[in-house]
DNA sequence: TATGAATGAGATTTCATTCAT
DNA sequence: TATGAATGAAATCTCATTCAT
């Protein structure tokens, strides 16, 4: 009998599969629970007992796989700069010239933060623990970097093909644009609340993800 | 808390002001302390003890002016928008050229947020909360968006001189500068570690200064 | 109203005053309590919520006045030493004759362990513990050692009146002292179960008594 | 437990043993490293997780074998026991001059608690659990009382030769021997903490053997 | 016989807040 | 107005043990 019951009190039946014996599947399922819970709440206010509901497993199970509260969250955080690596390659934009790849790029931050807010949320997170956590991930850092020369390649095929003007920094293009893209989730709340425009709302985003194209365009072009 | 007494010994003794009876001056206090810790560890992250121990007061106090934790913590935050509030008004920015004052405003915004990072998490903070608090002062509305009065001022102005493009929307280019200025302290400590830049560097600071004015000035003139 | 009554389901009325306002009692209060389950049960075996049960407070005061279990082990722990120290400095020795003295000694360290047998229980449990927590106590060291003023002073004048025979350390007097005396407490079970001598019997322990201080004297008699 | 995974590393891998179906081997192993875990934290601190990684085998072996917790710290206690037998009676006092045969034990004894210190600290642990289960183990208590045969037969031969005064009673003797060697190991850490002698020390172990004898000489010496 | 995943029960610790003085 | 003691409720974490394979 793999299935067992909670006799949970709140519930009317008990609805969790527990005794997966799939390590694989236990921990993605709970780093997904948990990439939800720490991207709503932060480190801090986020509720090991909270994730561990959610789960199809026991609490118990969360420190058997991570340690601690902690060592989740890193998790989570490692799992979340793996996902976006994927996203990221999968792209592909060296077969594209260069002003559509570098429009390809805006788009596809642009998009993958407003589809993805818990993540970006995340990332505030992690600022807010001044990195701590990253900091200690040594896998995060060769893997990301490879954006930026995926920016530089887009930056020179267009300056040879005389699209872009000359002097544009990888780094600093690519800063921009996360910057762009980045602050509509992160600052959506306090903006909504002093400047009454939610940044999330369909219309609006799709207004402003034009105009930050054409921000990063006239940045870059001759 | 006397336990924490265990490990002291560093202190001479009575090195708390004797309370002075000066209820602004006690509240300003505990604001100041409050600021940095909410800052540092969120809103959850923060401890009353510790709020408390660096302060001039006991913890009553806090209870006594602020009502509870988040209290507070709003009390810190309409502070910080105050602050904000006069920082921008004080700059005077009418009496400027458009390209001018619109240079002054981007400089202005990326030193504020450089020189007062702990406002800039503060932000961060209340997105995290989902601007739940902003939400309740009534007061941060008008009073922020006269911001956009001005950068409003400044297009119209540098639009009839032929300075500027036409159709440059002041919030989009407000949301610009905020998001290219902000992004260099909220994301400093994630970007550190997977790049190994140091945005809040002197050197790269200021560098990055002049690409996010440089990046403003394309996407508004002629 | 200083009087709350524990809504405690298993008893059949609540009787604990709570609200003592009394640091001192309180305090004392809870060490006496520890004391107790520490001797009985061992650092990791101890339970801090059966040490709050037999409380006058509740276990959030454990923990507000000493930190975490190991700190209020620890506290457990110096108290002890106090309140050997006390004892001992209350025999004063010096004014008897050196025989006389000795036996003094002999007797009072034997009854004294017999009577705390916790207290000798406390001092196995922390060797147990590789003496980790004294080791942290600098009160302890300087405290503890008069007594081998004491014995040398005692050998001291037992030679020069030839009632001692020469070259007899302090050191290691006290050290057979101890060991003979401490024995009895410490390895009463293991020796019960393997030689059917209880060695807290009244009877026992007064004929042992007896052999030892014997058996000190003839190690030292000229 | 994965989780402990996270800061390996320094192993190459495979540096178990593949289980050789032994069963009295996989015993033996398990009792070798139960011993050192129960000698060094006690029964309560002692960690079944602890004990099962540094074995050759699984957690799942130690309950089949023991079925639980308290039944492998029996079986480690009882091989103490076993062990202590064998070397006694490899001692073979009985063919030596009694005042030869005395000297042998104290030495014995000193040493054999000196150099099995884990095993000294095995009998302080289950004083510390009040004998619950030595007393439960009747192989023990025939078993060790040989040594009192013994010691009675070197006093009666002792006597008749008059190097032995008369009235030593052979209980008192063996228990002011086993004292005077136990507490070399049993106090070595708080001793440490207040004198600043370590009893351990072969210097000062080697100063105190001879001091020892010279004790229990002059405690029998007609 | 062997193993790693799973778990319930309970242990320790933390935290915002209130109370007595 | 001020303070240190006190507290309930809830949070994090641990541990011996069992289960599925």
């Amino acid at each position: 009998m793999p299935v067992k019951q909670r006799s949970s009190g709140k519930r009317g039946r008990g609805e969790k599969t527990v005794q997966v014996r799939d390590p694989e599947r236990t921990k993605a399922n709970i780093i997904n629970v948990a990439t939800a819970e720490f991207a709503e709440l932060g480190l801090s206010g986020a509720r090991v007992d909270a994730i561990a509901e959610r789960t199809h497993t026991s609490k118990r199970m969360l420190y058997y796989y991570f340690g601690d509260k902690e060592g989740l969250y890193q998790a989570v955080l490692l799992s979340y700069y793996e996902k976006l690596r994927s996203a990221e390659t999968a792209l592909d934009l060296s077969h594209q010239p260069p002003l559509t790849a570098l429009k390809m790029l805006v788009e596809f931050t642009f998009d993958y933060h407003l589809r993805h807010a818990a993540i970006a949320r995340l990332v505030m997170v992690e600022n807010i623990n001044k990195g701590r956590h990253v900091a200690k991930m040594p896998s995060v850092a060769p893997v990301n970097s490879t954006i930026l020369a995926t920016v530089d390649d887009i930056l020179q095929r267009g300056e040879k093909e005389k699209v872009f003007r000359k002097g544009v920094d990888s780094f600093n293009l690519y800063t921009t644009i996360a910057a762009l893209c980045f602050f509509n989730v992160s600052n959506r709340y306090t903006f909504k609340a002093i400047f009454r425009h939610d940044m999330a709302d369909p219309a609006e985003a799709a207004a402003r993800r034009e105009v930050i194209w054409d921000t990063v365009r006239r940045s870059v072009i001759a």
